[in-house]
This record gives structure tokens, C-alpha cells and sequence, in this order.
DNA sequence: CATGAATGAGTCTTCATTCAT
DNA sequence: AATGAATGAAGACTCATTCAT
């Protein structure tokens, strides 16, 4: 009510991206814990320390947060293997063990992410504003895993399975697991479930990928493989 | 005035029952097209041919509603599977062949029902719900599928996997590729989706699924096989 | 279904006065636990053992039902007193203190039926139904109670009080004694609630009540009454 | 868009305690002429001039809004007399006097406060909400009145009546004088009932109280006491 | 007469959004 | 830019009443 400029410059005028930036944190926060439907603008903005009015003020609605947060997952975990894959320095073998290692990363791949991605995938709704976020670098991960099984197949990969249908088993048991990993986290470790996707590609390329899954063993990609079975 | 849904002719005294089944499946189609938040109690009933009030005679509240019906879903797709695993008439390939077939069933591989077990894993509230439902028979399907894979590992299996992993990777591939119908209906099939699932069990046991995939390779099993539990 | 004919007399051919009996002893049971607005129709045929039905069967509504409820207290209530009134064999202090005993009478000063008395008087709508019920034989009481304090104050009663007055006040003290006895059931009695209303008395006419209260005290009043027109 | 009732001119930011004010007094406005049962939230906040959304804004339910509104009447009715009760400057009498005539002052005596008051106490929830309000001063007033009985008694009271009794009397009787009030406005003034009570304080305290209960005589009463307590 | 499934108008409550300060 | 009181549309739930059996 007065002296308000004597006060020291509080937080209270933070950059409008450092605001937006709290809010879709706050928003990972409750989603996971209340679920898309459970989630309250008040709830959210309680959690970021800030006013109702704050998330209208950033933000255009609820939905628009929503899809902010949608918007930001998706774009941290393609910024966790993109980069992986334009790296012409690793072999096709390494990508791909690096892709995969990447969507168990524990920056992405923590207990109130994937609840938040299972919310939205669970949300017809945002499941087409999903799709439509993605249709620009829409598959690309599938297309560089099919691009990398092609290229390691040619050097000796598993009998007939055609690079597409590889890449989309990693990518559906991945999922799989991170659902498990939602569903049962008593029964399934972060850790086991990146074995297990490992020792899929150990099946499919058993000449790239040791099948003992060990962390030490990850791009130790046996040239001398013999043939194994 | 309401358009009576293609249902068999109402009486006003049908027994308590077909009034829940009714519910039940106009509760399948909302929510699978709304998604559970957007699911109104208006819109399951118009959708079964009731008034307002049907919910809340026959469960006592939306909650229970969608309740009943996750536990219908759970229900349905147990009695898929179970009697298979009961059938001693059968050998363990045939058994474990037969239960991911049933994954696949056009019964309860609909996009409907994906799309409503996603709606319900996606919400917090719901999976516990289903985690304490399914508490008792919990685990029945992945200890069926680790006992058969035991059993077919001593019969020839494929090397290190044991066959707890087997069975978790088997049922996490299904439940991705479960996410990929829901994601992508246009990229893949149900039936694509069973070929990849048969494809993991014939990389687990060279001896007993044909990598081939086709129908007619179904039960491609020895008969030698003695018998198991 | 069949052989209905072949079974017992049952009640459920009751005569239509037994039913309403019936439900309004219901009635009175669950408007005293759960007051007006909590009574539903349901709790009351389930207390009766009748169907929901049967209410709308054996009144026109759930209005009529709760008036009919309040013309039993009403008329219960009068049945008690009003043939004392005229009983001539008696003297007017006799009457007097009969009278009043009678409102303490444990058939009608019960905590349920206490409680329906003020769950009914809380309500403007049926304060309004009560004035109407009572209009006919409206003031009987009061006027028999002043008609009697003028007799007995020719006899000698306390110095300046009206009859009309000292009626009211000894009905509005029992009205005040019933109300305590549902509020404070613990701190008063019916039996003191009886005595207070006598204290009352015997100091309006000294002469005609004893002080004391006490049972054996009652009409131990002067035998000489003339008679009180 | 609604009639603004006669109130000061809104601010849209008014404290909330005048809020909460502004409803409470809608609350009794209401109350009084439909009744516990028939008292809308939409009524209430017409009559007060704000939006239905208002209610669950100030008070987090209808339930806690008519709580609040009992609270108000039991801490109104406390603030009348309570002081009397400690203004040491007072003789007992005139403080017994005082206390009465509070009852029965325009500001708490008033025909919708009555019908509130009533309407609460019909009701068997709010019976409990009250006891549960006034167990900490619950009978204080009780206590008072009975604590300056006996103060007078010492000084000549009434024959054998105690104190205790003498208070649920003059209590009592006021309750019903009350109801009467409520029930027949047309045959009993708010004054009358001032008087009767009085009247039954003269009968005790005959020597403190003139039985004349006119205005003048309030607190005629012997000047030699010599403060109690 | 008796039943109780079915109905749907009536209310309470929630909560995203607005906007004066 | 930030706030949070105020709003009111939307929707779940209650329950008196109806009526086919």
C-alpha cells in the first residue's frame, strides 16, 4: 500500500519465461499426483507459489497450459536422443544403444513424467493434440531406429524381421515398459526395464549387443562376434 | 425423444442386470470418445437409451459407474485367457501361443476398449483403483506366461532370458503395442501388432514359434512335449 | 407368481386406516432423528416395513403424509386434556392441575414426539398448516386453562395476574420445558419439567396448589370449590 | 440484473468479513420465510445481492453458511446481556432485571430471529451444531440467572423454590414466550411477553421485583444490595 | 392393494475465467 | 506484471412421484 518501491526487487517481476517455465513444472508436479481431470488451475499455481490469475496471465486457459506441458515433455525427450542420433562420430550400433538408454534416462524417464504422459495419452483429447504436435518431426525416432536396424542388418542382424517392424517393437516395449514401470514401480526398476529393451536388440542383433545387458557392456559391440545359439 | 440405442427392445422392468450392461457399454463408447473427464453421466445415459437418474439408481455414482467398468474390461479380458491356461488338453507352446492370441482378440482389441484402458491408466485415481481390483488374480497372466516359458526353456529356450523377463517382456511389448493401436490406428494393425508379439515368443523359443508369424503357424509345436506345471 | 391364494392371510391386505397408522409412526421416528428436511419418503416406508409406494398409495404426497403426522400429534395432544376439561365431576383446580399434568403425560411428552412437535413449528410452512389445523378447536386449551385461573383467583388466587395471562404463561412455560427437555435431556427431566409448571401454579394460587410438587400433592386442593360455572 | 437490496453500495473488493456479513443477513432474511429445507442457496444470495458462486466463495458450503448464521444469533444474543452480567456497578436485581429485559430486545427479539432461531432448533443436525457451539459459555446465562437467585433469595426471596430451578423458570418460560410469539404475533406482543416474565420474577423475588411490570418499575429495587459475586 | 424401477426437475457444488485494483 | 475476489455455466446427485406389473 506504500514504500512499495522500497522494498527490494522481488521475484515478483520475474521474466515471463521463467514464470510459464514454473508453472508447466508445477503442472508435471500435480498432473502426476491428481490426473488430468483432478487438475485444478488453483492446484497449480499453489505448487508454483504463484496467484490463480497467473496461469491466465502466461497462459491463454487451462488447456493451453496443458498442452504447454504436453508440448515441453515431447520436446525434452526428443532433445535427449536427436542429438545422439546426428552424431556422425558413433557407430549405427552406439546410436542406437544411446537411443534407447536415453528413453530410460533418469531426467526423462521419472515416476511423474511418465504419469504425465500416460494422463495424456489416457485423454482422447490430447491425444490428437499429440498428433498434431508431432506430425512436423512426427517419427522421427522410429524412422532413425529403422534407419539404424537397416544399416546394422546389413552387417549381420537377425533373420528376416524388416527394420521397420524392429523399430517399432523397441519402441512398443519401451512404452510397455514404461508403463509397467507407472503401473507396478514395486515390481520393475528403471534399470531392469532399459535391460530388457537392450536385450530385445541383443536378439536382433546379437552381433552388435551383448545379451548380458550390464551397464559396462553397453556399445561393447563384439566385432568378433561369433554367432551365437 | 431419445433415440434408443440399436438395443434390443426395452421393457420397463428389465432385470437389474441388463440395465448395469447397458450402462456399462454406453460408458465404453463415451469414454473411449471423451475421454473419462469429458465423460458426462448425460451422455452415458442418452447413449444407453435411460434418463439421468439410471446412474445413480443402478451404482450409486459416476465413480462406481466407471468402476464397474474398468472392472468389466479386467473381467472380460481375464476370461480371455484363464480358461486357456486351465486347458491341460493343450501343450505349454499352444497355451502361451493361445494367450497372446487372445491379446489380440478382436473382442477386446477394439479401439473402444484401448482407448478406454488408457483413459483409466492414465488417471491416478483409477489405477489404484485397479491395482486393489485386480489385487487377488493379480499377477495370474504373467505367472502363467513365466511357468509355460519355464517350461519351454527346459525344452530347448532361448539362452540367458529368465523367464520372469520373458514373461515381462512379452506382456509390456503387448501393452505398447496395445498404446501404438490407440496412437497410431493408421501405422498399424491388431493383426501387425499379434505378428510382432509372436515374433519376441519365436526369438524366446526358436524350438516352438515359428519366426514365420503366419496363422497357420500356430501350435507349430512338438508334441513331444510332456506336459507341464 | 403362483399359488398366492394358497398362502396365509397376509398383512399385506391390511386395512387402509392400520397403513397410515402405520407410516405415520414411521414418520414420527425419522423426522425426530433426522428432522424434516432430513426425512425421506424411502426412510419412512423402510421403517414401516412398506414399500416406497405405498405413501403415495395411502396419501397424496409427502406433504400430506407430514400433515397428517401433525394433525395425530395434535389430535393425540387434545385427547389428553380436553375430556379431563369436562369432566364436571371434577373440581377447577383438579382440572387445573390435570391439565397440566397431562402435558407431561408419557404418552405425549416424549423425546420423539417432542422433537416432531419442534421439527414442525421450525418450519414456516407447516407453522402456517398448524394454525389452520388448530383454528377450529384453536385456543381451547388456553381458554379452559383461563376460564379455570378465573374461578380459582375468585377463590383467592395471586394478587393482580389476568386469567388470560396466567394461561399464557403456564403454556408457554411447558412450551418452554418441552423445548428445554429436547435441547438439554441431560439437565432436565419430565418429571422436574412437571414440577416447575406446579411451582407455577401454586404461586398464581397459593391457596389451591402446594408448593411442594411433590405426586402425592396433586389436587390437594380445597374441597370447597364451588363449582366454576 | 438483480435488485441490489437496500444495502450500502457494493465495492467489488469489500473485506470479506463484510461479505460474509452481507450473507448471513440474507441467510436469516430467508430462513425465516422458507425454512431451513426451503432456503435455496440462489435465494440467499439474490436476496443479498451477489452471485450463487459467492456462498461457496465465503463459506465452503451451504451448511457452513447456516452454521455461521446460528453462530451469529447465539454470539448476538451473548453480546446483549453478558456485559450486564459483569457491569459490577449494578445490584443483582438490576442486573437480573436487565438480563430479562434483553430477551426481549428489538435488536434479538425479532420475529425472523425468532423463526431462526426456531428453525435451527427444530432441526435434529442443527440441535447438536448448537449444543456443540455453546458448550464452552454454555450455561453461562443459566448459571448468571441462577447466581443472582440466590444472591436475592438471601435478601427475601421466594418461599422454597431453588435457585437453580428459579433460572430454568424464568428461562424457560421466556423460550416459550418466544414461540408464542412466533406462533400467534397477533395475540402477544413482544412487551407482554417482556411483562410476563417480569411477572414471574416479581413472584419470586417479590421484595426486589414490583409486580406491576410496568417500564418505570425496571430495576425499582432496594438499593442496599450490596453487590454480589 | 402393493411394489419398486424409472424418471427428471431441482439443487448444491465445482472451478475456469474475468477484471478491478 | 500480479493478484484473488467475484462470477456463473456446467454437471453430479437427490429424491418425490409415477406407473407397469
Amino acid at each position: 500500500m506504500q514504500m512499495q518501491s522500497a522494498e527490494a526487487p522481488r521475484s515478483r517481476f520475474a521474466p515471463p519465461e521463467e514464470r510459464r517455465r514454473q508453472l508447466i513444472q508445477a503442472t508435471l508436479q500435480v498432473v502426476a499426483e491428481r490426473g488430468l481431470t483432478g487438475t485444478k488451475i488453483s492446484d497449480v499455481t499453489e505448487r508454483a507459489g504463484l496467484s490463480v490469475g497467473a496461469v491466465n496471465h502466461h497462459f491463454k486457459s487451462k488447456e493451453e497450459l496443458l498442452t504447454a506441458t504436453l508440448a515441453y515433455l515431447a520436446e525434452e525427450l526428443q532433445a535427449q536422443w536427436y542429438p545422439v542420433f546426428l552424431d556422425t562420430g558413433l557407430s549405427p550400433a552406439d546410436r542406437l544403444g544411446a537411443i534407447v538408454d536415453h528413453l530410460y534416462d533418469p531426467k526423462v524417464c521419472t515416476p511423474v513424467k511418465i504419469a504425465v504422459w500416460f494422463a495424456f495419452f489416457g485423454d482422447a483429447h490430447y491425444r490428437q493434440v499429440y498428433r498434431d504436435m508431432v506430425k512436423a518431426f512426427d517419427h522421427k525416432r522410429t524412422a532413425a531406429i529403422s534407419r539404424i536396424s537397416a544399416a546394422l542388418k546389413q552387417e549381420g542382424g537377425y533373420i528376416e524381421a524388416d527394420p521397420e517392424a524392429i523399430a517399432q517393437s523397441v519402441e512398443s516395449l519401451a512404452d510397455g515398459l514404461w508403463l509397467a514401470l507407472l503401473l507396478y514401480p514395486e515390481r520393475i526398476t528403471r534399470e531392469a526395464a532399459r535391460e530388457q529393451t537392450w536385450a530385445l536388440l541383443a536378439m536382433h542383433f546379437p552381433r552388435h549387443f551383448d545379451a548380458s545387458n550390464d551397464e559396462s557392456a553397453r556399445a561393447q559391440v563384439p566385432d568378433q562376434c561369433p554367432g551365437m545359439q
